[in-house]
DNA sequence: GTGACTGCAAAGCTTTTGCATTAGA
DNA sequence: TCTAATGCAAAAGCTTTGCAGTCAC
């Protein structure tokens, strides 16, 4: 979702679904929804705290919520308790450096594959999926 | 790793790595490397307790730290701060019910294209993997 | 014998919850 | 107006850490 998605389509998301339009939840969702980096709570919550200081760390849990809820973005759990957020809901590749903790979106067609695979078996009715490669980026170990 | 994993084998892994193979030790990596579940730490701990009643959580998280870094579980953060450990580290498919909980790995070869790819691509160097299917599994539809 | 391990308790952190106040529709 | 959302603070709950006593090698 996250390139460039427009002001108005996220409104017209929240309404759809009879959530509030507030101040706060359009702009935890501008900063959820076009951030590619696959950001955790509280850095959406410090991008957030620029624009709006007063705002809270619980609401910027309860919009993920929301989002969540409205399929617009995928909670990755990491290790150290650490959750990230990939608004790019599609099958794809997520290649994970160890070293730098970037994520990279990588749209391989291998990922809607084994999507496909599974949902034509009948044995499993296949809801959502993560694919994660982790490794080291070609910048981390040119270094 | 989890068909029945011999004793001899788990003492020599850890004494390999200059660790102390204690009866704590080797019977939670028993656990947790016996079992195809994918259990939490907390499973693990009320398994082991059963035969160490004296055993304490702490211990049980030390020693996934020992059994991650030889390399003999995978950690699976899940959502809700759940961890669950995976002894099977070859790359598979989890296929993960989201109505019951359960886990089954899945041995694809598409889960090994997939690393195989990257490897060749030089773009990045694959350490590890993880390909989750989130769904609902059979057993649970016909409910 | 000695350094590593155990287990208890406390600390650390992320996420969730309760509740009074505020504000969108 | 009226219900839902905000934001503060406190709670919850998993994981980590500190430390004294213990044990594997």
């Amino acid at each position: 979702m996250y390139p460039n998605e427009t002001l108005r389509t996220i409104i017209d998301a929240l309404r759809k679904k009879g959530y509030k339009a507030t101040p706060q939840r359009i702009a935890i969702c501008k900063v959820a929804l076009q951030t590619s980096t696959h950001p955790t709570a509280q850095e959406i919550y410090k991008k957030v705290k620029e624009e709006y200081p007063t705002i809270s760390l619980a609401t910027v849990y309860q919009t993920i919520k929301v989002l969540k809820e409205l399929n617009l973005v995928q909670e990755l759990p990491f290790f150290q308790r650490k959750i990230r957020f990939d608004p790019y809901t599609k099958p794809h590749i997520n290649l994970v450096c160890l070293k730098c903790g970037t994520i990279k979106d990588l749209n391989d067609p291998t990922a809607q594959l084994i999507v496909d695979k599974l949902t034509n078996s009948a044995e499993f009715k296949v809801n959502g999926q993560r694919i994660d490669i982790y490794g080291i980026c070609k910048k981390c170990s040119q270094q």
